[in-house]
DNA sequence: TAGAGTATACGTCACCGCGA
DNA sequence: TCGCGGTGACGTATACTCTA
């Protein structure tokens, strides 16, 4: 319910937004601030958005308030505890490879041999899911996930996505990310093949921009960089609303904070009231 | 109990500010 | 100047509650 009417409020116009929702409203009138001085008269929409480019972040004007208010709690730089504990591409550790299959799959390759797999589709990273790993034999066809071998004959690991394809770990850098080959020489690179195949038919994005040559190549990449910045601003996204009830909620304690105060001021001035005024008879 | 209304969360787009 | 992160706005999905 709470929530819900602060959504309508952010959809009013943008001078309400930035200083009449419930709990800013009432910060600002106990604070006898003057910060609702912005919405009086009619302010246009090039003004609006002046008004919305100003006002900083969350974080900024929570640790402000912070700073004023002692109990106010300021907005951690670092994701809370909970939020470590997902296991969300943002988690991983760096540096971290992600590839795509030809199913649309999303394979994402930590440092540490973390690995994750994500569903195509609008999902997004939502369709994350851990790889199990065992040291079992062949990939079952058609898995969902996954099978790890440490070692396959030749050497080198293997593990087995979606559609009966392969991960594997190869020595040659030539399929490998451009960033992977560049950055991190010590790190392992891979192919993503079919099983059987001589060939890495699976392989639909290894290539760094540099040797991008073809149209198919460019639209692959444009796609590939379109799905990162989406996955990143998903991310964002929900940081930003967990800073924003943070925000709230700390707006919120401050608004009974000043009330307790208010109210012990005003009974301070009374008292004095009766002490400082002559008695009549 | 079906449908309407409500609450909450999410994904995406557009825009802006900031730092390299 | 450009890339990236932050955030408002909007649309959508899902779960829950209420009511006829």
């Amino acid at each position: 319910m709470w929530w819900h009417q602060h959504n309508l409020c952010f959809r009013r116009p943008i001078e309400e937004d930035y200083s009449s929702t419930d709990v800013e409203e009432k910060v600002a009138t106990i604070a006898e601030t003057d910060e609702s001085a912005e919405s009086e008269g009619v302010i246009d929409s090039h003004k609006r958005r002046e008004i919305l480019s100003r006002r900083p972040s969350y974080r900024k004007i929570l640790n402000e308030l912070s700073s004023d208010v002692p109990g106010v709690p300021k907005i951690e730089e670092e994701k809370s505890e909970e939020e470590g504990t997902l296991p969300n591409i943002a988690t991983m550790a760096v540096p971290t490879s992600i590839y795509q299959t030809s199913t649309g799959q999303y394979i994402a390759i930590a440092q540490g041999g973390t690995i994750q797999i994500s569903n195509p589709g609008s999902d997004g990273v939502q369709g994350l899911q851990a790889l199990t790993m065992t040291n079992s034999g062949a990939p079952p066809p058609g898995a969902t996930i996954v099978q790890y071998a440490a070692q396959s004959a030749d050497g080198t690991q293997q593990f087995f996505a979606l559609g009966s394809q392969v991960v594997v770990q190869d020595e040659e850098t030539e399929l490998a990310p451009s960033h992977m080959a560049a950055a991190t020489g010590d790190m392992p690179t891979y192919q993503i093949r079919a099983p059987t195949a001589a060939l890495p038919q699976g392989v639909v994005m290894a290539a760094s921009p540099g040797s991008l040559h073809s149209p198919q190549q460019l639209a692959e990449e444009a796609t590939r960089k379109r799905e990162l910045r989406l996955m990143k601003n998903r991310e964002a996204a929900k940081e930003c609303r967990r800073r924003k009830k943070e925000y709230v909620k700390c707006l919120e304690s401050r608004v009974a904070v000043l009330e307790v105060q208010n109210k012990k001021l005003r009974e301070e001035l009374e008292t004095l009231k009766d002490v400082c005024s002559p008695k009549t008879d």
